[in-house]
DNA sequence: TATACATATGTGCATATGTACATATGTATA
DNA sequence: TATACATATGTACATATGCACATATGTATA
C-alpha cells in the first residue's frame, strides 16, 4: 500500500500516514456512517425510487431525504432521473453494492 | 442479502430495509469516518506503537490519542498489551487491514 | 395563465462529536 | 515513600451535522 510519505519526511520509528488520502478515506466512510443515507441506499438496491416513495418507505420527511439524497449524489454514490415533475434516484453504480456488501461482511464478522 | 424485513411488514413497492441491520452498518462505518481515527490505523499498519509515539508523528495531543484509542478500542479495532509504564496499540486483527485497503480501493475508483 | 404537485434548497436549531485542559490512575525509580 | 512518567478519563467548549420549517424552482394540468 502507498498509504505513506516519502522515507525522509518522517521522524521516528513508524510511517506518517499520507495525510491527503486519510482525509480522503475517512470522507468515504463518513458519507456511510449516516443511518438515514445508510438506509436510503439499501432500499435502492433493488429498484429504483422517486423522492416521496423513499420519503413514506423511510418515514422520513421530504425535506430529509431531499437534503440527504443531495450528500449522495455529491459523492456519486446515487444518479437522478428526471421524468415529468418527479426525480427518480438510483445507485450510481454496482459499485455502491460491492462497498454495502463488504460492509455487512465485516459486521457479521 | 438479508437486508429487508419479512415481506407483509412493507408497504408500497420498495423494501424497507432492516433498522437494526441500517444502524449497525452505520456505526461500523462511523467509526473509520474520521480524520484522526484513519491515521492512527494507518499508523499501526506496520508497527505496534505505544501512545506517545502515536502523539508525536500525528502532530497530536495525548488525550486526543486516548480518547480515538478508546474508541477503536470499543469497537474492537485495535488491542493493548501494557509493558509497564506504556501501553502498546496494534490492530485487533487483519480483518482490520482488508477495511482499509478495500476503503482504499473504493476511492481510487 | 393559474393552480397543484414534486423536488430542491436556504436557514435555524438541537444534538453529536473531537479535542484541549485538568486531573486521576497506575507503574517504575530514586 | 516520594517523585516522575505514561496513560486514562471527566468536563467544557467549539464545531459539525441532520432535520424541521419555510420557500424557491420546475413541471403538468385545468
Amino acid at each position: 500500500m502507498s498509504v505513506f510519505r516519502a522515507p525522509g519526511s518522517q521522524k521516528a520509528q513508524g510511517h506518517v500516514p499520507s495525510e491527503q488520502l486519510s482525509l480522503e478515506l475517512a470522507d468515504f466512510y463518513k458519507v456511510f456512517g449516516d443511518f438515514s443515507r445508510i438506509r436510503i441506499l439499501f432500499s435502492l438496491l433493488d429498484n429504483e425510487l422517486y423522492v416521496n416513495e423513499l420519503a413514506d418507505l423511510l418515514g422520513m420527511s421530504q425535506s430529509a431525504v431531499s437534503h440527504q439524497l443531495r450528500i449522495l449524489r455529491q459523492n456519486k454514490l446515487v444518479k437522478v432521473r428526471k421524468d415529468g415533475k418527479t426525480s427518480i434516484y438510483s445507485l450510481d453504480d454496482d459499485h455502491v453494492y460491492r462497498i454495502l456488501t463488504q460492509g455487512l461482511e465485516h459486521i457479521s464478522h
